[in-house]
DNA sequence: ATGAAAAGTGTTGCATTTACACTTTCTATT
DNA sequence: AATAGAAAGTGTAAATGCAACACTTTTCAT
Protein backbone atom coordinates (compact mmCIF):
# COMPACT_ATOMS: atom_id res chain seq x y z
CA UNK A 1 0.00 0.00 0.00
CA UNK A 2 1.18 3.65 -0.44
CA UNK A 3 2.66 5.46 2.52
CA UNK A 4 0.13 7.94 4.11
CA UNK A 5 2.75 10.89 3.23
CA UNK A 6 2.50 9.73 -0.28
CA UNK A 7 -0.49 11.84 -0.91
CA UNK A 8 0.10 14.08 2.27
CA UNK A 9 2.77 15.77 1.59
CA UNK A 10 1.90 17.33 -1.43
CA UNK A 11 -0.75 20.43 -1.51
CA UNK A 12 -4.47 19.96 -2.68
CA UNK A 13 -6.34 22.97 -4.85
CA UNK A 14 -10.34 23.69 -5.37
CA UNK A 15 -11.15 22.04 -8.13
CA UNK A 16 -14.29 23.82 -10.57
CA UNK A 17 -15.51 23.36 -13.76
CA UNK A 18 -16.71 26.36 -16.66
CA UNK A 19 -19.37 25.45 -19.06
CA UNK A 20 -19.43 27.21 -22.43
CA UNK A 21 -22.78 26.62 -23.18
CA UNK A 22 -24.21 26.93 -26.85
CA UNK A 23 -27.62 28.05 -28.60
CA UNK A 24 -28.87 28.60 -31.98
CA UNK A 25 -30.98 30.87 -33.05
CA UNK A 26 -31.94 33.43 -35.51
CA UNK A 27 -28.90 31.78 -37.95
CA UNK A 28 -26.33 32.64 -35.16
CA UNK A 29 -24.43 30.95 -31.99
CA UNK A 30 -25.08 31.91 -29.00
CA UNK A 31 -23.58 31.66 -25.57
CA UNK A 32 -25.51 31.50 -21.88
CA UNK A 33 -23.67 34.10 -19.62
CA UNK A 34 -23.98 34.95 -16.45
CA UNK A 35 -24.08 38.41 -15.39
CA UNK A 36 -23.19 38.29 -12.09
CA UNK A 37 -24.68 39.68 -8.87
CA UNK A 38 -23.04 37.58 -6.72
CA UNK A 39 -19.11 37.64 -5.95
CA UNK A 40 -16.11 37.73 -6.72
CA UNK A 41 -16.35 39.58 -9.71
CA UNK A 42 -19.54 41.02 -8.54
CA UNK A 43 -20.85 43.05 -12.20
CA UNK A 44 -18.97 41.49 -14.61
CA UNK A 45 -19.35 38.45 -16.99
CA UNK A 46 -18.63 35.06 -16.66
CA UNK A 47 -19.34 31.27 -17.97
CA UNK A 48 -21.68 29.13 -15.74
CA UNK A 49 -19.48 27.35 -13.15
CA UNK A 50 -19.19 25.56 -9.76
CA UNK A 51 -16.88 23.86 -7.54
CA UNK A 52 -16.51 19.64 -7.76
CA UNK A 53 -17.97 18.22 -4.82
CA UNK A 54 -16.86 14.89 -2.88
CA UNK A 55 -17.72 12.22 -4.64
CA UNK A 56 -18.39 13.84 -7.81
CA UNK A 57 -16.67 13.16 -11.27
CA UNK A 58 -15.30 15.99 -13.16
CA UNK A 59 -18.41 14.84 -16.19
CA UNK A 60 -20.68 15.04 -12.98
CA UNK A 61 -20.06 18.58 -11.82
CA UNK A 62 -20.15 19.92 -15.13
CA UNK A 63 -23.81 18.22 -15.70
CA UNK A 64 -25.07 19.50 -12.23
CA UNK A 65 -23.67 22.89 -13.21
CA UNK A 66 -25.47 23.01 -16.52
CA UNK A 67 -28.69 21.78 -15.10
CA UNK A 68 -28.75 24.21 -12.40
CA UNK A 69 -29.02 27.18 -14.94
CA UNK A 70 -30.95 25.29 -17.52
CA UNK A 71 -32.87 22.60 -16.36
CA UNK A 72 -31.43 20.37 -18.92
CA UNK A 73 -29.36 16.65 -18.09
CA UNK A 74 -29.41 14.82 -21.29
CA UNK A 75 -27.27 17.59 -22.78
CA UNK A 76 -24.15 16.22 -24.87
CA UNK A 77 -21.38 18.03 -23.29
CA UNK A 78 -17.59 17.43 -24.01
CA UNK A 79 -14.28 18.52 -21.86
CA UNK A 80 -12.26 20.86 -23.83
CA UNK A 81 -9.01 21.67 -21.61
CA UNK A 82 -7.73 22.47 -17.96
CA UNK A 83 -6.71 25.47 -16.64
CA UNK A 84 -4.30 25.40 -13.57
CA UNK A 85 -2.16 28.26 -13.72
CA UNK A 86 -1.39 29.80 -10.10
CA UNK A 87 -3.57 33.13 -9.80
CA UNK A 88 -5.69 32.54 -12.85
CA UNK A 89 -8.52 32.84 -10.28
CA UNK A 90 -7.40 36.18 -7.89
CA UNK A 91 -8.88 34.74 -5.03
CA UNK A 92 -7.70 31.22 -4.19
CA UNK A 93 -5.78 28.93 -6.44
CA UNK A 94 -8.73 27.09 -8.49
CA UNK A 95 -7.83 24.14 -11.18
CA UNK A 96 -10.85 24.80 -13.81
CA UNK A 97 -11.97 22.37 -16.01
CA UNK A 98 -13.70 23.85 -18.71
CA UNK A 99 -16.80 21.88 -20.94
CA UNK A 100 -18.83 23.00 -23.51
CA UNK A 101 -22.57 22.11 -24.15
CA UNK A 102 -25.05 21.73 -27.11
CA UNK A 103 -28.20 23.06 -26.30
CA UNK A 104 -31.72 23.30 -28.14
CA UNK A 105 -32.30 26.68 -26.98
CA UNK A 106 -36.14 26.21 -27.42
CA UNK A 107 -36.10 23.80 -24.21
CA UNK A 108 -33.84 25.44 -21.61
CA UNK A 109 -35.72 26.22 -18.42
CA UNK A 110 -36.74 30.21 -18.78
CA UNK A 111 -37.26 30.71 -14.80
CA UNK A 112 -34.13 29.21 -13.93
CA UNK A 113 -32.43 31.42 -16.47
CA UNK A 114 -33.70 34.47 -15.12
CA UNK A 115 -33.26 33.56 -11.54
CA UNK A 116 -29.23 33.44 -12.28
CA UNK A 117 -29.20 36.53 -14.41
CA UNK A 118 -27.74 34.75 -17.04
CA UNK A 119 -28.47 35.81 -20.55
CA UNK A 120 -28.06 34.62 -24.29
CA UNK A 121 -25.19 36.58 -26.05
CA UNK A 122 -24.33 36.48 -29.84
CA UNK A 123 -20.75 35.01 -30.71
CA UNK A 124 -19.90 38.18 -32.16
CA UNK A 125 -21.63 40.01 -29.40
CA UNK A 126 -19.74 38.39 -26.38
CA UNK A 127 -17.84 41.16 -23.75
CA UNK A 128 -14.99 40.53 -21.96
CA UNK A 129 -15.27 37.97 -19.38
CA UNK A 130 -13.94 37.38 -16.19
CA UNK A 131 -10.71 35.67 -15.20
CA UNK A 132 -9.48 33.26 -17.83
CA UNK A 133 -13.10 32.57 -19.31
CA UNK A 134 -12.54 34.59 -22.85
CA UNK A 135 -9.65 31.91 -23.73
CA UNK A 136 -11.84 29.16 -22.70
CA UNK A 137 -14.46 30.42 -25.04
CA UNK A 138 -12.06 30.72 -27.51
CA UNK A 139 -10.85 26.94 -27.09
CA UNK A 140 -14.24 25.68 -26.65
CA UNK A 141 -15.25 27.19 -29.97
CA UNK A 142 -11.99 25.99 -31.44
CA UNK A 143 -12.76 22.30 -30.61
CA UNK A 144 -16.53 22.46 -31.08
CA UNK A 145 -15.82 23.46 -34.68
CA UNK A 146 -13.46 20.87 -34.79
CA UNK A 147 -15.58 18.18 -34.07
CA UNK A 148 -18.91 19.46 -35.99
CA UNK A 149 -16.53 18.78 -39.27
CA UNK A 150 -15.90 15.41 -37.87
CA UNK A 151 -19.26 14.13 -36.66
CA UNK A 152 -22.66 15.80 -36.45
CA UNK A 153 -22.59 17.09 -33.21
CA UNK A 154 -24.25 20.24 -34.30
CA UNK A 155 -27.68 18.39 -34.46
CA UNK A 156 -27.42 18.94 -30.79
CA UNK A 157 -28.25 22.27 -31.30
CA UNK A 158 -31.61 21.60 -32.98
CA UNK A 159 -34.76 20.36 -31.74
CA UNK A 160 -35.81 16.28 -32.55
CA UNK A 161 -37.13 17.45 -35.87
CA UNK A 162 -35.39 19.51 -38.17
CA UNK A 163 -35.84 20.84 -42.13
CA UNK A 164 -32.42 21.07 -44.15
CA UNK A 165 -32.67 24.88 -44.55
CA UNK A 166 -32.11 25.07 -40.56
CA UNK A 167 -29.44 22.34 -40.73
CA UNK A 168 -27.62 24.45 -43.07
CA UNK A 169 -27.85 27.95 -41.42
CA UNK A 170 -26.56 26.07 -38.31
CA UNK A 171 -23.53 24.65 -40.46
CA UNK A 172 -23.08 28.09 -41.54
CA UNK A 173 -22.92 29.68 -38.14
CA UNK A 174 -20.70 26.63 -36.93
CA UNK A 175 -18.04 26.94 -39.84
CA UNK A 176 -18.36 30.64 -40.01
CA UNK A 177 -18.93 30.47 -43.84
CA UNK A 178 -21.82 30.33 -46.50
CA UNK A 179 -22.49 26.59 -47.82
CA UNK A 180 -24.08 25.75 -51.59
CA UNK A 181 -27.26 24.59 -50.95
CA UNK A 182 -26.98 21.79 -53.59
CA UNK A 183 -23.74 21.00 -52.63
CA UNK A 184 -24.91 20.64 -48.72
CA UNK A 185 -28.11 18.69 -49.80
CA UNK A 186 -25.81 16.35 -51.35
CA UNK A 187 -24.16 15.57 -48.70
CA UNK A 188 -26.88 15.08 -46.39
CA UNK A 189 -28.40 12.85 -48.69
CA UNK A 190 -25.70 10.82 -48.45
CA UNK A 191 -25.93 10.14 -44.65
CA UNK A 192 -28.49 7.56 -43.93
CA UNK A 193 -28.14 8.38 -40.31
CA UNK A 194 -29.94 11.96 -41.45
CA UNK A 195 -33.86 10.42 -42.74
CA UNK A 196 -36.96 11.93 -43.24
CA UNK A 197 -39.75 11.92 -40.90
CA UNK A 198 -42.51 11.87 -43.42
CA UNK A 199 -43.79 15.40 -41.76
CA UNK A 200 -43.62 18.99 -43.04
CA UNK A 201 -42.72 21.59 -41.23
CA UNK A 202 -45.24 24.87 -42.56
CA UNK A 203 -44.28 27.40 -40.04
CA UNK A 204 -40.93 28.29 -41.94
CA UNK A 205 -41.96 28.72 -45.55
CA UNK A 206 -45.39 28.89 -47.32
CA UNK A 207 -43.92 25.84 -49.23
CA UNK A 208 -43.45 23.82 -46.15
CA UNK A 209 -40.30 22.02 -45.97
CA UNK A 210 -39.52 17.98 -45.05
CA UNK A 211 -38.29 17.46 -41.51
CA UNK A 212 -35.16 14.93 -40.73
CA UNK A 213 -34.08 13.65 -37.65
CA UNK A 214 -30.47 12.34 -36.42
CA UNK A 215 -30.85 8.32 -36.33
CA UNK A 216 -28.39 7.31 -33.66
CA UNK A 217 -28.34 3.62 -34.48
CA UNK A 218 -27.86 4.11 -37.66
CA UNK A 219 -24.59 6.15 -37.29
CA UNK A 220 -23.44 4.66 -34.23
CA UNK A 221 -23.41 1.30 -36.72
CA UNK A 222 -21.76 3.28 -39.50
CA UNK A 223 -18.80 4.81 -37.69
CA UNK A 224 -17.95 2.46 -34.82
CA UNK A 225 -14.33 2.19 -35.59
CA UNK B 1 -14.37 40.82 -3.02
CA UNK B 2 -15.50 36.98 -2.40
CA UNK B 3 -16.22 36.00 1.08
CA UNK B 4 -13.70 34.10 2.36
CA UNK B 5 -16.98 31.31 2.55
CA UNK B 6 -17.07 31.53 -1.08
CA UNK B 7 -13.87 28.77 -1.69
CA UNK B 8 -13.70 27.61 1.78
CA UNK B 9 -16.77 25.55 1.72
CA UNK B 10 -15.77 23.32 -0.97
CA UNK B 11 -13.46 20.28 -0.76
CA UNK B 12 -9.91 20.73 -2.17
CA UNK B 13 -8.36 17.61 -4.04
CA UNK B 14 -5.04 16.52 -4.56
CA UNK B 15 -3.87 16.81 -8.10
CA UNK B 16 -1.38 15.37 -10.41
CA UNK B 17 -0.07 15.17 -14.28
CA UNK B 18 0.47 11.81 -15.67
CA UNK B 19 2.44 11.70 -19.22
CA UNK B 20 2.73 10.20 -22.14
CA UNK B 21 6.11 9.69 -23.39
CA UNK B 22 6.41 8.82 -26.90
CA UNK B 23 9.40 7.98 -29.15
CA UNK B 24 10.28 6.40 -32.36
CA UNK B 25 13.02 3.81 -33.00
CA UNK B 26 13.31 0.94 -35.44
CA UNK B 27 10.14 2.05 -37.34
CA UNK B 28 7.72 1.98 -34.09
CA UNK B 29 6.62 3.87 -31.90
CA UNK B 30 7.03 3.04 -27.94
CA UNK B 31 6.43 4.68 -24.53
CA UNK B 32 8.33 5.13 -22.13
CA UNK B 33 6.74 3.41 -18.95
CA UNK B 34 8.07 2.85 -15.32
CA UNK B 35 8.06 -0.31 -13.61
CA UNK B 36 7.37 0.65 -10.43
CA UNK B 37 9.52 0.17 -7.81
CA UNK B 38 7.38 1.71 -5.16
CA UNK B 39 4.43 2.55 -4.03
CA UNK B 40 1.68 2.61 -4.44
CA UNK B 41 0.95 -0.32 -6.97
CA UNK B 42 4.33 -1.42 -6.67
CA UNK B 43 5.52 -4.01 -9.06
CA UNK B 44 2.84 -2.94 -11.73
CA UNK B 45 3.31 -0.80 -14.64
CA UNK B 46 2.47 2.93 -15.11
CA UNK B 47 3.04 6.27 -16.66
CA UNK B 48 5.57 8.72 -15.51
CA UNK B 49 3.60 11.00 -13.36
CA UNK B 50 3.55 13.28 -10.37
CA UNK B 51 1.71 15.91 -8.26
CA UNK B 52 1.33 19.54 -8.81
CA UNK B 53 2.94 21.62 -6.48
CA UNK B 54 2.15 25.12 -5.14
CA UNK B 55 2.57 27.90 -7.45
CA UNK B 56 3.01 25.54 -10.31
CA UNK B 57 1.07 25.59 -13.52
CA UNK B 58 0.30 22.44 -14.89
CA UNK B 59 1.98 22.80 -17.67
CA UNK B 60 4.90 23.16 -15.43
CA UNK B 61 4.38 20.64 -13.63
CA UNK B 62 4.04 18.47 -16.33
CA UNK B 63 7.40 19.78 -17.80
CA UNK B 64 9.17 19.32 -14.55
CA UNK B 65 8.03 15.36 -14.51
CA UNK B 66 9.27 14.41 -17.96
CA UNK B 67 12.50 16.06 -17.06
CA UNK B 68 12.48 14.48 -13.76
CA UNK B 69 12.54 11.26 -16.10
CA UNK B 70 14.11 12.12 -19.40
CA UNK B 71 16.88 14.95 -18.51
CA UNK B 72 15.14 16.94 -21.44
CA UNK B 73 13.73 20.27 -20.45
CA UNK B 74 12.45 21.28 -24.21
CA UNK B 75 9.68 18.49 -25.33
CA UNK B 76 6.79 19.11 -27.36
CA UNK B 77 4.24 18.93 -24.97
CA UNK B 78 0.26 18.89 -25.17
CA UNK B 79 -2.31 18.55 -22.35
CA UNK B 80 -4.98 16.12 -23.25
CA UNK B 81 -7.49 15.35 -20.56
CA UNK B 82 -8.13 15.60 -16.85
CA UNK B 83 -9.45 12.41 -15.62
CA UNK B 84 -11.43 13.04 -12.26
CA UNK B 85 -13.83 10.44 -11.44
CA UNK B 86 -13.79 9.72 -7.50
CA UNK B 87 -12.01 6.17 -7.45
CA UNK B 88 -9.72 6.48 -10.12
CA UNK B 89 -7.46 6.28 -7.54
CA UNK B 90 -7.90 3.64 -5.42
CA UNK B 91 -5.51 5.16 -2.49
CA UNK B 92 -6.95 8.73 -2.30
CA UNK B 93 -8.97 10.47 -4.87
CA UNK B 94 -6.65 12.95 -7.07
CA UNK B 95 -7.14 14.71 -10.49
CA UNK B 96 -4.81 14.09 -12.82
CA UNK B 97 -4.46 15.85 -16.15
CA UNK B 98 -2.53 13.77 -18.71
CA UNK B 99 0.05 14.90 -21.39
CA UNK B 100 1.93 13.66 -24.35
CA UNK B 101 5.40 14.42 -24.54
CA UNK B 102 7.55 13.82 -27.80
CA UNK B 103 11.03 12.76 -27.51
CA UNK B 104 14.22 12.30 -29.70
CA UNK B 105 14.94 8.99 -28.27
CA UNK B 106 18.29 9.35 -29.37
CA UNK B 107 18.86 12.39 -26.30
CA UNK B 108 17.23 10.98 -23.41
CA UNK B 109 18.79 10.72 -20.12
CA UNK B 110 19.89 6.78 -19.80
CA UNK B 111 21.00 7.27 -16.24
CA UNK B 112 17.83 9.18 -15.04
CA UNK B 113 15.85 6.53 -16.84
CA UNK B 114 17.66 3.57 -15.40
CA UNK B 115 17.15 5.14 -12.03
CA UNK B 116 13.39 5.03 -12.37
CA UNK B 117 13.44 1.58 -13.80
CA UNK B 118 11.72 3.12 -17.17
CA UNK B 119 11.70 1.52 -20.12
CA UNK B 120 10.88 1.66 -23.78
CA UNK B 121 7.94 -0.59 -24.65
CA UNK B 122 6.85 -0.58 -28.14
CA UNK B 123 3.63 0.46 -28.61
CA UNK B 124 1.79 -3.61 -29.87
CA UNK B 125 3.75 -4.40 -26.85
CA UNK B 126 2.09 -2.17 -23.93
CA UNK B 127 1.28 -3.80 -20.68
CA UNK B 128 -1.86 -3.40 -18.95
CA UNK B 129 -1.25 -0.16 -16.95
CA UNK B 130 -2.53 0.98 -13.37
CA UNK B 131 -6.11 2.60 -12.31
CA UNK B 132 -7.04 4.66 -15.75
CA UNK B 133 -4.19 4.76 -17.55
CA UNK B 134 -4.88 2.47 -20.10
CA UNK B 135 -7.32 4.84 -21.61
CA UNK B 136 -4.78 7.94 -20.86
CA UNK B 137 -2.65 6.29 -23.92
CA UNK B 138 -5.46 5.13 -25.98
CA UNK B 139 -6.48 9.41 -25.51
CA UNK B 140 -2.94 10.30 -25.69
CA UNK B 141 -2.38 8.31 -29.19
CA UNK B 142 -6.14 9.19 -30.56
CA UNK B 143 -5.11 12.72 -30.31
CA UNK B 144 -1.55 12.57 -31.13
CA UNK B 145 -2.28 10.98 -34.23
CA UNK B 146 -4.78 13.71 -34.61
CA UNK B 147 -2.40 16.43 -34.32
CA UNK B 148 0.23 14.79 -36.29
CA UNK B 149 -2.36 14.82 -39.59
CA UNK B 150 -3.04 18.74 -39.07
CA UNK B 151 0.15 19.96 -38.47
CA UNK B 152 4.00 18.39 -38.78
CA UNK B 153 4.40 17.83 -34.64
CA UNK B 154 5.96 14.15 -35.73
CA UNK B 155 9.12 16.09 -36.68
CA UNK B 156 9.81 16.39 -32.78
CA UNK B 157 10.45 12.57 -32.66
CA UNK B 158 12.86 13.17 -34.96
CA UNK B 159 16.50 14.28 -34.57
CA UNK B 160 17.65 18.00 -35.98
CA UNK B 161 18.45 16.50 -39.44
CA UNK B 162 16.83 13.56 -40.99
CA UNK B 163 16.45 11.55 -44.37
CA UNK B 164 12.88 11.43 -45.89
CA UNK B 165 13.12 7.62 -45.34
CA UNK B 166 13.08 7.89 -41.88
CA UNK B 167 10.03 10.67 -42.46
CA UNK B 168 7.80 8.23 -43.55
CA UNK B 169 8.63 5.57 -41.69
CA UNK B 170 8.00 7.90 -38.91
CA UNK B 171 4.78 8.84 -40.50
CA UNK B 172 3.78 5.24 -40.99
CA UNK B 173 4.24 4.20 -37.71
CA UNK B 174 2.52 7.40 -36.50
CA UNK B 175 -0.91 6.82 -38.84
CA UNK B 176 -0.81 2.80 -38.74
CA UNK B 177 -0.46 1.98 -42.74
CA UNK B 178 1.88 2.35 -45.06
CA UNK B 179 2.71 5.13 -47.32
CA UNK B 180 3.32 5.33 -51.13
CA UNK B 181 7.60 6.79 -51.47
CA UNK B 182 6.80 8.92 -54.16
CA UNK B 183 3.61 10.70 -53.57
CA UNK B 184 4.63 10.97 -50.16
CA UNK B 185 7.60 12.61 -51.25
CA UNK B 186 5.68 14.80 -53.71
CA UNK B 187 3.67 16.02 -50.61
CA UNK B 188 6.83 16.97 -48.95
CA UNK B 189 8.43 18.94 -51.80
CA UNK B 190 5.69 20.86 -51.72
CA UNK B 191 6.37 22.16 -47.73
CA UNK B 192 8.53 25.10 -47.91
CA UNK B 193 9.49 24.19 -44.46
CA UNK B 194 11.16 21.16 -44.55
CA UNK B 195 14.33 21.68 -46.60
CA UNK B 196 17.37 20.22 -47.75
CA UNK B 197 20.63 21.05 -45.49
CA UNK B 198 22.64 19.75 -47.84
CA UNK B 199 24.51 17.33 -45.84
CA UNK B 200 24.19 13.45 -46.39
CA UNK B 201 23.60 10.67 -44.03
CA UNK B 202 25.98 7.53 -45.14
CA UNK B 203 24.87 5.57 -41.96
CA UNK B 204 21.92 4.10 -43.08
CA UNK B 205 22.54 3.21 -46.77
CA UNK B 206 25.62 3.29 -48.83
CA UNK B 207 23.95 5.40 -51.61
CA UNK B 208 23.51 8.07 -48.61
CA UNK B 209 20.48 10.46 -48.99
CA UNK B 210 20.06 13.77 -48.13
CA UNK B 211 19.20 14.99 -44.82
CA UNK B 212 15.97 17.48 -44.33
CA UNK B 213 15.51 19.80 -41.62
CA UNK B 214 12.21 21.62 -40.43
CA UNK B 215 12.67 25.70 -40.40
CA UNK B 216 9.92 26.80 -37.99
CA UNK B 217 9.82 30.51 -39.35
CA UNK B 218 8.72 29.24 -42.65
CA UNK B 219 5.71 27.25 -40.80
CA UNK B 220 4.93 29.57 -38.72
CA UNK B 221 4.86 32.13 -41.36
CA UNK B 222 3.23 30.08 -43.85
CA UNK B 223 0.63 28.57 -41.44
CA UNK B 224 -0.49 31.55 -38.93
CA UNK B 225 -4.10 32.30 -39.38
C1' DA C 1 -55.01 36.11 -60.44
C1' DT C 2 -50.51 37.41 -59.05
C1' DG C 3 -46.41 38.09 -56.53
C1' DA C 4 -43.40 36.80 -52.88
C1' DA C 5 -40.64 33.57 -50.39
C1' DA C 6 -38.58 29.50 -49.42
C1' DA C 7 -37.96 24.48 -51.02
C1' DG C 8 -36.11 21.56 -54.02
C1' DT C 9 -33.22 19.63 -57.82
C1' DG C 10 -28.12 17.82 -61.76
C1' DT C 11 -24.31 18.60 -64.44
C1' DT C 12 -19.73 20.02 -65.61
C1' DG C 13 -15.03 21.44 -64.77
C1' DC C 14 -11.24 21.53 -61.70
C1' DA C 15 -8.18 20.06 -58.25
C1' DT C 16 -6.56 16.67 -55.39
C1' DT C 17 -5.33 12.11 -54.50
C1' DT C 18 -4.03 7.61 -55.70
C1' DA C 19 -1.83 3.89 -58.20
C1' DC C 20 2.11 2.29 -60.14
C1' DA C 21 7.95 0.53 -61.64
C1' DC C 22 12.27 1.50 -62.95
C1' DT C 23 17.00 3.85 -62.64
C1' DT C 24 20.76 5.62 -59.90
C1' DT C 25 24.35 5.43 -56.65
C1' DC C 26 27.39 3.51 -53.65
C1' DT C 27 30.02 -0.02 -51.08
C1' DA C 28 31.08 -4.54 -49.53
C1' DT C 29 32.23 -8.87 -51.28
C1' DT C 30 34.30 -12.01 -54.38
C1' DA D 1 38.19 -5.12 -61.10
C1' DA D 2 33.60 -6.86 -61.49
C1' DT D 3 29.40 -7.67 -59.39
C1' DA D 4 25.62 -8.02 -56.34
C1' DG D 5 22.88 -5.93 -52.96
C1' DA D 6 20.43 -2.24 -50.74
C1' DA D 7 18.35 1.95 -50.28
C1' DA D 8 17.56 6.59 -52.70
C1' DG D 9 15.40 8.91 -55.95
C1' DT D 10 12.11 10.11 -59.76
C1' DG D 11 7.00 11.18 -63.34
C1' DT D 12 2.63 10.10 -65.41
C1' DA D 13 -2.03 8.73 -65.96
C1' DA D 14 -6.55 7.50 -63.98
C1' DA D 15 -9.93 8.22 -60.62
C1' DT D 16 -12.08 10.39 -57.16
C1' DG D 17 -13.82 14.10 -54.64
C1' DC D 18 -15.03 18.89 -54.41
C1' DA D 19 -16.69 23.31 -56.08
C1' DA D 20 -19.28 26.23 -59.12
C1' DC D 21 -23.44 27.25 -60.96
C1' DA D 22 -29.52 28.74 -62.03
C1' DC D 23 -33.89 27.56 -62.58
C1' DT D 24 -38.55 25.32 -61.29
C1' DT D 25 -42.00 24.18 -57.87
C1' DT D 26 -45.18 25.02 -54.30
C1' DT D 27 -48.02 27.54 -51.41
C1' DC D 28 -50.13 31.43 -49.21
C1' DA D 29 -51.21 36.27 -48.74
C1' DT D 30 -52.72 40.09 -51.13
Amino acid sequence: MAPKAYYSIHPKFHAAVDCIIFGFEEGELSLLLLQRDFEPAKGQWSLMGGFVEEGESLDDAARRVVAELTGLNDLYMRQVHTYGDPGRDPGERVLSTAYYALVDIKRYDRELVKAHNAHWVKLNEIPHLIFDHDRMVQDALRFMRYQATVKPVGINLLPEEFTLTQLQTLYEAILGEPIDKRNFRKRIASMDYIEKTGRIDKTLSRKGAALYRFNREKFDGNFKI
